[in-house]
DNA sequence: CTTCGTTGATAGTATTACTTTCAATTTAAA
DNA sequence: TTTAAATTGAAAGTAATACTATCAACGAAG
């Protein structure tokens, strides 16, 4: 049994120390995905958790603080998962794949997982629409300065020094990874909403999340080489 | 004297049809700019160029709106310098080149340069900003069903037929262009706010358009071939 | 001279994003 | 076991947001 712990920067109060707070968190992921970040609010959170603003106002700022953290707990998920499925990867091409094969989320068992009591199909759905919001806004230098973004930087930067293992000559590794970390949610998105931006197809016998594989993996190995 | 012409409908009435018009579409730029989209509100834009809010609610629905009209101009603009500054060009890469300088505003002549009263300079990095905003939201599929993205998928589109037509091959096209336009905002993004993520540096001799210039061209040739 | 269209002024509503206070209850410590 | 501390719920309040509606003043066009 494992357990993603988010440091105590991301809140006023541990969401993960009370009934409450897990609640909260695993309620929030749902409405996110129901509503949109704009559309949600703690008053519809707490009316769905029979509880009340003031109370969610204890565990987190502002909703924007509380998407900061699930955007980082589900970072630091999808890095758990690198570490756990590339520790015996002694190759580095074999390792960039497996990644990317989870950043892309192929070979994932369908139906909605659970851990932490979280929903992680929403929380994934979340994350693709949402989590460009927690950086693109005038807040962004003092959220960045607190610290809170580290979840997004480390992971960025693990995925990078592969790049640089395979290729120590490639200028870009940071901004090549950040590049296709930012495609995976956004062909994904594309895909279903404005399909004319990508090739990556609904109507394709395969899964956009590997058709987005493919794109991606084909990509980061033509480029690195 | 040229001039972007917006369809009408991404207002209630055309603000290019009074000084009111004008001044709301000038002064929202550099509102936006300066306020970021979540604290700009049509109070604050009324208050700004002594008018009203329900006189700013004739032009348009919402700042949703607003912001696509903004975002489709600007788009409408980079499309029309991409055929004025092609046109002649028969080669496939060399247009494609010039098109990549276009779209990360290289050779660019500093300073605020105003069209049609706008102020490019805020224009660009509202768009840079805020862009995605437009369709990151539960509204999208309704926006996109009126046709207020257009704009985007033609410029898309446009630079896509390039990539084919240099390699007729190349399976991704859509799919490359989409993230290589997103990727123009976003590494400039991340070069000033989030810059570990980015080898893309503000200290960097070269400025920052050009950084993201070379990451993207060097990238785009070598996937195409 | 009249009528139409545009704008400004004012007011009003429902919702959002909080903050504050207080009482009830549960928990943890002495 | 009592006592104090921490947690939550309940209620009320505030300033701002995102609108809508009404009406009067004004200028331009017929």
């Amino acid at each position: 049994m494992i357990s993603i712990v988010i440091g105590e920067k991301y809140y006023n109060k541990d969401p993960q120390s009370s009934d409450l707070g897990r609640n909260i968190v695993s309620t929030a992921v749902e409405l996110l995905d129901e509503l949109g970040f704009e559309q949600f609010t703690f008053k519809k959170l707490a009316e769905r958790i029979n509880s009340t603003e003031a109370s969610i106002y204890r565990y987190f700022d502002n909703k924007l603080k509380l998407l900061v953290y699930l955007t980082t707990w589900y970072w630091a998920w999808i890095e758990y998962l690198i570490d756990f499925k590339t520790y015996h990867i002694l190759d580095s091409e074999e390792k960039l794949k497996v990644v990317l094969k989870i950043v892309c989320h192929v070979d994932e068992s369908r139906g909605s997982i659970d851990l932490d009591g979280l929903n992680l199909g929403a929380l994934r759905r979340v994350v693709d629409t949402e989590s460009d919001k927690t950086y693109l806004t005038k807040q962004v230098d003092e959220i960045n300065s607190e610290g809170l973004f580290t979840g997004y930087k480390s992971l960025c930067h693990k995925i990078a020094v592969i790049v640089s293992d395979m290729n120590p000559e490639y200028k870009y590794p940071h901004a090549l990874i950040s590049t296709m970390l930012e495609a995976s949610h956004q062909q994904a998105f594309f895909a279903q909403h404005l399909p004319s931006l990508t090739e990556v197809s609904k109507g394709d016998e395969r899964s956009i999340d590997s058709q987005v594989y493919d794109f991606l993996l084909q990509s980061v190995i033509k480029l690195i080489k």
